[in-house]
DNA sequence: CAGAATCCTAAGTGATACTG
DNA sequence: CAGTATCACTTAGGATTCTG
């Protein structure tokens, strides 16, 4: 990925650009599966590698790291043997739950349109660019 | 990265896996910036291409191509010379807007927050696990 | 059990040059 | 003007092996 970051004056400000200046990662592969996953419990490692399908145990880890530094779930180890390891969402984990609400409702809501759509642009790979419009706007 | 995806049975719902699931690409690193460029109003090329700051063409037509997929916006083309391409959200990009604000509110409140944690983090390495706390949950 | 370390591939991205 | 075509580079992510 590229190095320069670059996020600077106000113009082009949105609700888009607010929710991507802070880098919280939902858009990682991981992150939202993992955070899901975790639930309102407090859960060990391992049962979140069950619970996560498909994930492979470096990114698991990689993932819990994130959001450990994010502040959006606490980790807790004790120092017995064999380890044992409790991930726990916090109350800013908890927060962003509530507010990811709205978008996971549309997300669901609007899926089949948007596969519908994609299945459109795949099929006609817009060969005409679409209908010639006179009409500028 | 990855070839397998992966997504199936019902176990770890959440409002989380559904706003993966869909894969609309908020994720990555132009799409939200452009579709907040975008606007409510309709855009040329070159006009989007200056808002962007930072983007380069190519990703400014490979992002445009993909919300265009996702039916996010509508591309329309005029066969003039020089060329003119029109951009414009459509109904279901505006949808999107609405239902992305709560998230980008959450962001914008919290954003202090989470810097805060990641520089404790980065600071402490976690070098002794956290407090050996002995009360399991 | 809960990881850390290593190696590898592929996808995302940027820079540059060219074109209808 | 609005792209397309290449190439090079960086990083996310998977597979595998090792360890306290």
């Amino acid at each position: 990925m590229g190095k320069q970051v670059n996020y600077a004056q106000g113009h082009n400000t949105g609700d888009f650009e607010l929710a991507r200046e802070i880098h919280f990662r939902l858009g990682d592969r991981w992150t939202a599966e993992v955070a899901a996953a975790l639930g309102d419990r407090c859960m060990r490692f391992k049962e979140l590698y069950r619970s996560v399908d498909g994930i492979s145990q470096r990114m698991l880890v990689v993932t819990l790291r994130h959001l450990e530094r994010d502040g959006l779930m606490t980790r807790r180890i004790y120092p017995t043997v064999p380890p044992r390891v409790d991930y726990e969402r916090s109350a800013l984990g908890r927060s962003l739950k509530e507010a990811i609400g709205p978008i996971a409702r549309w997300a669901a809501t609007n899926r089949q349109k948007i596969e519908e759509s994609r299945r459109y642009f795949d099929m006609n790979v817009r060969k005409a660019g679409a209908s010639p419009n006179t009409r500028q706007c």
